[in-house]
DNA sequence: ATGATACCCGAGAGAATTACTCGGAATTCA
DNA sequence: TGAATTCCGAGTAATTCTCTCGGGTATCAT
C-alpha cells in the first residue's frame, strides 16, 4: 500500500509552487529541477493540477505556473484525490450496486471507516501547513 | 488509492473461515464458491496466510483450512499488511535514507500521519468484531 | 516581424504489477 | 488403492504506471 509516484511528484511540484508564491510564474524546468522530477512526465502532471484549477498556467516567453489560490487553500487531500484517484478503497463504497451484498457487508463497514480517516487526516492539512512544518523541520536541525 | 483485489478476497476469505469457526476444516473450493472467488486464485492468496500462520491446513480428503487462533485475535491491519504489502506511504517512511531529504521533508511528515491513522484504524478491527457487525446488518435488515 | 521561450497535447514504449491459470507432486482418509 | 485435497513453481494475459517523443500554439523581447 503505497502512494504513486505521480501522487508523490505532483505534491512536491505543489510544496514547490508554495514556496515560491509571489516570486512569479515558475518553469516546468525549475520545478523538476528542484524537486528531481523527470520534466516530461512533471509536465504531464502538472497539466492535471491545470485541468481542475489548482495552479494556473502563463504561456510564452517567461510563462510558467502558480498557485492558483493560497496556500492555506490547498489540501492535501483535494491533491491526492486527483491524483491518485479517489479514495475508496472498494467498488462498493462509491457504488452500492457494485456488490450483491453491501447492504448486508462487514467488510463494507471496515471500508467504510477506513476511507473516512485517510480522508479525515488528508483534508485536515494544506500546504500552508506543510510550509509552516518545514520552517519548523529547519529550526530543530540548526539548533 | 484502491484494495487489491488480492487483499479483499484475502479477507472475504478469512472472515468466511470466521463464520465456520468450530465447523471443521473449510475446503479452499467451498470458500471459492461461498465468497465468489477464482478458486485456482484463492489457493495462491491462502498459501500466504498459511505459510504466516494466519490458518492452519489439513491435507489429504477431508482436509482444508481453519484459523490458527480466535477471530478475537486476528485483524485486518494485520491481514491488510501481509496481502497488500507494509503500510507506508513511501520508501522514506520505512527507511529515512530512501531520501536525502528525509530530515526536514514536510510531505514526509504527511505521509508519516497517514500511514498510522491507517494503521490505528485497521488494527483496531478483529474478524470479531466484523462477525458482530453482521449479526447488527442483518438484525437492521429485518425489522 | 522574428526568434527564443515555454506551455499544450495526444500517442505510445517499456517496465512493473496484478489477476489469474496450468500441470503435476505430495499427503491423507476411507 | 483411489479419491479428495493441499502444495508449489511456472507461466500468461490484462492492466497500470512511468516516462518519452514529436509537433503544435501562445507570448515576450528585440
Amino acid at each position: 500500500m503505497k502512494l504513486s509516484t505521480r501522487c508523490r511528484y505532483g505534491i512536491h511540484a505543489m510544496f514547490d509552487l508554495a514556496q515560491n508564491n509571489g516570486a512569479g510564474p515558475q518553469t516546468i524546468r525549475s520545478i523538476a529541477e528542484r524537486q528531481i522530477i523527470p520534466d516530461q512526465y512533471l509536465e504531464q502532471i502538472i497539466g492535471v493540477l491545470r485541468r481542475e484549477g489548482l495552479v494556473v498556467s502563463m504561456r510564452g516567453a517567461q510563462g510558467g505556473y502558480m498557485l492558483a489560490r493560497p496556500p492555506s487553500e490547498i489540501t492535501i487531500g483535494q491533491l491526492l484525490r486527483l491524483l491518485e484517484g479517489p479514495v475508496f478503497m472498494a467498488d462498493c463504497i462509491e457504488d452500492a450496486d457494485a456488490c450483491v451484498r453491501s447492504g448486508q457487508c462487514p467488510s463494507r463497514l471496515v471500508w467504510g471507516r477506513l476511507t473516512d480517516c485517510i480522508n479525515r487526516v488528508l483534508d485536515s492539512i494544506t500546504l500552508q501547513d506543510m510550509l509552516e512544518d518545514q520552517v519548523r523541520l529547519c529550526e530543530e536541525g540548526i539548533s
